[in-house]
RNA sequence: GAGUCUAUAGCUCAGUUGGUUAGAGCGCUUCGUUGACAUCGAAGAGGUCAGAGGUUCGAGUCCUCUUAGACUCACCA
């Protein structure tokens, strides 16, 4: 044995797991019944993003690998099941990141070109990935893995849309929706960021009454303004109307309880196509809807002309400095109030008007609230729950389109003949942009040249569709139908993953594969808790709409990877571990130790390097504690070859103590109390105190006391070192994998273990 | 605006259902070893467990308030 341990031996340990099979469990033939007798454990890995180089909060996988090799261990058939997500406007995103390094942008190209790029550049980081994950030894089935743009995978996501669709929860709207206008698509609520932005007030004359607004330049959209009704100062002028200025166009007063006296002026600029509250309103009082900004962001034909083409921030210099020349800027204060920035790229959100593709959620979300009451889905730590419940009881109605390509298109067809009013952007045979109606387009352009070339397409609400790819239309026999270009939120399709990934079929749930009846539903998600809402809620709700029962019985959440100061990991700060460097500097087991030694459950992992130095001089301990046994076992067989080298027979029961010393009842006795309290920590999550206490165990208590005992002692001490390393192998297993492989590996032959790799061998049992 | 979490040694953090002298890593002091160990071992200094009050035979651990941070959610002008 090598003087230290020497980490670059762990590809050939992690490819010894592999063709053993050891990451493969065997699916019963018969797997509905074998599911109560063999109590299987299964995890589905939170799915990375394919393109996604490998960070901190990938090597947090960690956890879930000491989870699987621990019930491996115990016997149970275990599976964790490893895939990689498209993770669509993320990856668009970057994409158009290097497209625009190229001086290109996704206007350059149509639809399918578009798509197959992206394809491309995912297929190449996906491999990567895939690498990364085994370097740190993760122990996933990959045999199991899955893609989130398999077709397999995505049909049955389709297959989901079409039932919501039947059973009427899916449906078209124009509502208000919160667009990003640099990435060119709309989100959902839960992908913006609220931040809080210094501005002014800016108080507006609109003839006898003076506005507070916070946006001037939407008010060449207003189309009303709002006062309350028990408001005297402007109770009289309720159902008149007065002129907006710059516009000058009438528009009507109108009472509205929610309007705040005290605030500002107690009257309210009414602008229906920009504004949430101000939307709900025009509903209300059936107010007339002015759109001023379009999907590109700019302004558009809705403004005075000499307004038009212009960004927000421009329209509304433009308006300030024409209102202040014209006298009707009464004044302007500083104030500032929270505005929705787009999680992405950061820029402002625009509330805008445009039609989107919703799910009804209050029935799904309804029984995913009443499992987490009964208990049949469970979080840990238990302070999860009432967000989650929190959450889920005031949620609203999930906006599921997006319009970007990189992800499957939603399944719906239009007939063009039917709706001359759909709008279409493509790219005509010479490249060029074309944007028009289908009225406007349809004797220019062949249908081809229009489908081959499309970009996108807006529809109007209440156009007709069907959710099945048809020959022709059924009303008017045309054959140009073309579908829908929004493609799903991403978290649309992994909100399906264990489901999907387990073989389970939507469209005939009697056709699911085994692996679904035996696995599903899972034991236990673990994932970071800012995914809580994203991933786990909409898990939870698609489990229980397609199926009756949650998709895994346990979440188990924890926080995010922070450095040394407690602060957060990011390329700004320039405070980034990456985890292959320290793997390949201190090996991987000094890594995964020193995620987890001493971290508290769900609260925030403290990585730096000096932690994982300290963790690889530990493996090293390890790495050296069986090369001096190993020694002194070898330097008394040298004195008497007759001497027999072997284990406790059953090395923890009280009986066979007789006759044996002090030191090593003491230690058997310890070994005995670290078995219990790791068994019990791993069973309550508790991986730092688990860590912890085999650290000081196999170090203090092994290495400083029994070992340096046992320098002074003779052949007596062989079986209790044996059956003390050998435990404690197995013990710190889950935690440093390759290392006790090593270890055991190298000690097997010699002292007569059994012949088998310790990733397979049986978890240390208490026998008192 | 609503909610959640955190506050323990110089630094970063453990301390699972309340129970004997409050722990680890790194750092610091002294000594030993360098023939298992990237050194390692032995001994030691260092904490009124944010503050105040309460429950209890007993509280770092439970309750209330205060202070200071962090985070999440949220259509108010």
């Amino acid at each position: 044995m090598d003087k230290a341990y020497n980490s670059s031996q762990e590809g050939h340990i992690y490819d010894q797991w592999l063709e053993s099979g050891a990451f493969t469990p065997v699916v019963p033939k018969n797997p509905k019944v074998a599911k109560i007798k063999d109590k299987p454990f299964s995890i589905i890995l939170p799915l990375p993003n394919a393109n996604d180089p490998m960070h901190m909060g990938h090597a947090l996988f960690t956890i879930q690998d000491i989870l699987v090799r621990y019930h491996r261990m115990l016997g149970q058939p275990t599976l964790w099941l490893p895939g990689g997500d498209h993770a669509g406007i993320e990856t668009q995103f970057v994409f158009e990141k290097r497209l625009a390094k190229e001086g290109k942008s996704r206007f350059d190209f149509d639809r399918q070109t578009l798509y197959q790029m992206i394809w491309d550049f995912v297929e190449d980081n996906r491999k990567l990935n895939q690498f990364q994950m085994k370097k740190l030894g993760f122990s996933m089935d990959w045999t199991r893995y899955h893609y989130s743009l398999e077709p397999a995978i995505v049909d049955n996501v389709l297959a989901t849309f079409k039932k919501l669709y039947h059973d009427g929860l899916v449906y078209r709207d124009e509502k208000i929706v919160n667009y990003c206008t640099r990435c060119g698509t709309a989100f959902s609520n839960l992908e913006v960021d609220h931040k809080t932005v210094d501005s002014h007030l800016w108080y507006i004359k609109y003839g006898p009454i003076t506005v507070a607004t916070t946006r001037p330049e939407t008010m060449l959209g207003d189309t009303a303004i709002a006062v309350n009704p028990k408001d005297k100062r402007y109770k009289d002028l309720i159902g008149k109307t007065i002129t907006l200025p710059l516009v000058n166009k009438e528009i009507p007063v109108i009472g509205e309880d929610s309007i705040d006296i005290e605030f500002g002026t107690g009257a309210v600029k009414v602008t229906p196509s920009h504004s949430p509250e101000d939307y709900d309103m025009a509903k209300k009082h059936n107010l007339e809807f002015v759109r001023i900004f379009d999907y590109d962001g700019k302004s558009n034909n809705n403004v005075p002309e000499k307004y038009r083409g212009f960004f927000p921030k421009q329209v509304r210099q433009m308006v300030v400095d024409d209102l202040t020349a014209a006298g009707l800027m009464e004044k302007i204060e500083n104030y500032s109030h929270e505005v929705g920035h787009c999680y992405r790229c950061g820029n402002p959100i625009e509330p805008i008007t445009a039609p989107q593709w919703y799910v009804k959620i209050a029935p799904l979300a309804k029984p995913a609230i009443e499992a987490a009451k009964t208990g049949q889905l469970k979080f840990f730590p238990n302070r999860f729950k009432k967000t989650y419940i929190t959450w889920m009881e005031n949620i609203r109605d999930w906006n599921i389109s997006r319009q970007i390509v990189w992800g499957p298109r939603i399944p719906a067809w239009y007939c063009l003949d039917c709706n001359p009013d759909i709008k279409l952007n493509f790219l005509d045979k010479n490249k060029n942009i074309v944007s028009d109606f289908y009225r406007n387009t349809k004797n220019k352009y062949s249908f081809e040249e229009i489908n081959n070339g499309l970009q996108s397409l807006v529809a109007p609400v209440g156009t007709d569709f069907t959710v099945e790819h048809l020959d022709n239309c059924s009303k008017c026999n045309s054959v140009n139908l073309i579908q829908e270009t929004d493609t799903f939120d991403t978290w649309f399709l992994s909100g399906q993953w264990p489901l999907s990934t387990l073989g389970f079929n939507t469209a005939d749930p009697s056709k699911s594969s085994p692996d679904f009846d035996y696995f599903y539903p899972t034991t236990i998600m673990d994932t970071l808790w800012d995914i809580l809402f994203f991933w786990v809620a909409r898990m939870t709700m698609f489990g229980l709409y397609l199926t009756g029962d949650v998709p895994f019985k346990t979440v188990h959440l924890h926080s995010k990877v922070t450095d040394a100061k407690g602060q957060k990991m990011s390329k700004s700060k320039g405070n980034v571990i990456n985890p292959l460097d320290m793997t390949e500097k201190y090996g991987t087991d000094a890594l995964r130790m020193s995620l987890v030694y001493g971290i508290a459950p769900a609260s925030d992992f403290v990585v730096s390097e000096d932690k994982i130095r300290a963790q690889r001089n530990f493996v090293n301990k390890i790495w050296n504690a069986s090369r001096f046994v190993e020694m002194l076992i070898d330097r008394l067989h040298e004195k008497n070859p007759d001497l027999k080298i072997s284990e406790l027979k059953s090395p923890l029961s009280k009986g066979d103590l007789e006759g044996f010393s002090q030191a090593d009842k003491d230690i058997l006795e310890k070994l005995n109390k670290i078995i219990i309290s790791t068994t019990k920590n791993l069973e309550s999550y508790h991986f730092g105190q688990a860590s912890e206490n085999l650290y000081q165990f196999f170090w203090h208590e092994f290495c400083d006391v029994y070992i340096e005992n046992a320098k002074d002692r003779g052949e007596e001490t062989i079986p209790i070192l044996l059956t003390v390393l050998k435990a404690s192998l197995k013990l710190l297993h889950p935690f440093i994998p390759f290392v006790t492989e090593t270890v055991y590996q190298n000690l097997k032959e010699k002292f007569n273990f059994k012949k088998e790799l310790l990733i397979s061998s049986s978890w240390p049992i208490n026998e008192n």
